[in-house]
DNA sequence: GAATCCCGCCAACAG
DNA sequence: CTGTTGGCGGGATTC
């Protein structure tokens, strides 16, 4: 049953990548921080660079982040996501119009648009090649070729892939998606399609899933009597379809802080892989061996005190089914205080039980939050006086 | 068994 | 060439 929870204990849910979302963004979130660097992310949150790029790439997809420079990029924030999103609409609405048309194409929008497009964009290779900008999904006619390697590589991306995603939210009216349905319309974007591979923008698909409901973009859910494992978007501030004119705004403006180092370590603790042996490879892996140091889960309450006017946390499935299980939320109380306090900020006007959802998920962001402590960090005070000791997470 | 999705190899891109 | 980015999919984990 609970046999061998100390070593042998490989979680994956500790490692995915919404925690990592969560931690991310609660760590630049308040920090008085306007940029972001890869490595500094990656160190800190305690994994591979390559998870940092997952991350990032979804996050400036929805306006959170922007690419400013190699290894670089500026924070924006919540408020960025509005933006992001109306643009998106707007994008995506002109697309399903259907204008294969002659390639007009904006050519650049006026102000909109915040990511995406890299001003370099310089023709590789004989440069015979007209910038046939594949920002979008091609409407149906024109198989639209992917002139150069790097385009087709691009027209793969993960952020290119998020927008798609959330467009794909902000034009259907089902409340609903699957991934499998979303993976199909994704794929058939009109009539010629060469992508057969429909496990692998699944699992490209999850990835996103995972990120956006660490944002509290969507939610995942089951369809309606399906049964079937599914999304549903929640948008901004757990209103539905977005005013013209951002709607947030009240709460989340106050970015200048200067919160001490809140560090948020996330330890990675690598599972010694399953090959007995065989090791020559190790890669250049920095880690500095694995630490035993399992995770403690401190009881958080405070923290929200700028208030931003956004919670972000894992999943955080509807607890139904699968028995009382019960565990943790104990001390709901204490947080309900930081939520009124929240509340009182907010619009008195969505009062539905989306609040309690909200509740819960604030909940789990604390958890993820006060994970574990950074050994080496120098911000150590700060945390022994917010967070309380840790609880003997070692369920004996 | 199926649904999830982490891990990290290694190719495409810069510099 | 070295260093960044980040597709991609094997296969471990969960459900």
């Amino acid at each position: 049953m609970e046999a061998g929870i100390r070593v042998q204990n490989y979680s994956r849910k500790e490692k995915s990548l919404g925690l990592l979302c969560s931690n991310f963004i609660s760590l630049y979130n308040r920090d008085g921080v306007d940029s972001v660097g890869l490595d500094d992310a990656a160190a800190r949150l305690g994994v591979e660079r390559r998870r940092i790029y997952d991350i990032v790439n979804v996050l400036e997809s929805v306006g959170v982040l922007s690419r400013k420079a190699k290894n670089r990029y500026s924070w924006i924030g919540f408020s960025g996501i509005p933006q992001a999103l109306t643009d998106l609409k707007q994008e995506a609405l002109r697309e399903i119009s259907g204008y294969p048309a002659s390639n007009a194409s904006s050519y650049k929008g006026v102000s909109e648009d915040e990511e995406d497009d890299k001003p370099l964009h310089q023709a590789p290779g004989s440069g015979a090649d007209p910038a046939s900008i594949p920002s979008k999904i091609s409407p149906d006619n024109t198989p639209w070729k992917p002139r150069t390697v790097m385009e087709n590589r691009k027209e793969k991306s993960l952020g290119l892939l998020t927008q798609s995603f959330v467009k794909l939210f902000l034009t259907s009216n089902v409340e609903t998606i699957s991934l499998e349905e979303a993976a199909r319309l994704l794929l058939g974007d009109g009539d010629s399609s060469m992508m057969r591979n429909n496990a692998a923008k699944v699992r490209r698909l999850y990835d996103i899933a995972n990120v956006l409901s660490s944002l509290k973009l969507i939610e995942k859910t089951q369809n309606s009597e399906s049964r079937k494992p599914a999304f549903r978007w929640l948008g901004i501030e757990g209103k539905s379809t977005h005013a013209a004119t951002v709607p947030l705004a009240p709460i989340a403006k106050q970015w200048n802080k200067r919160a001490f180092g809140t560090d948020v370590t996330n330890t990675d603790l690598k599972k010694s892989k399953s090959i007995p042996s065989v090791e020559g490879k190790q890669r250049k892996v920095i880690r500095s061996r694995s630490e035993d140091l399992k995770e403690c889960n401190l009881t958080a309450q405070r923290q929200l005190q700028g208030s931003k006017g956004h919670a972000f946390g894992p999943f955080c499935p509807i607890s139904v089914a699968k028995g009382e299980h019960e565990a943790n939320g104990a001390d709901e109380e204490k947080a309900l205080l930081d939520w009124e306090a929240m509340a009182a900020s907010f619009h008195p006007q969505y009062h539905n039980q989306a609040l309690s959802e909200l509740f819960a998920h604030y909940m789990e962001a604390w958890k993820s939050w006060y994970v574990e402590l950074a050994q080496d960090s120098n911000s150590l005070e700060l945390l022994s006086q917010v967070a309380t000791p840790p609880l003997s997470q070692e369920e004996f």
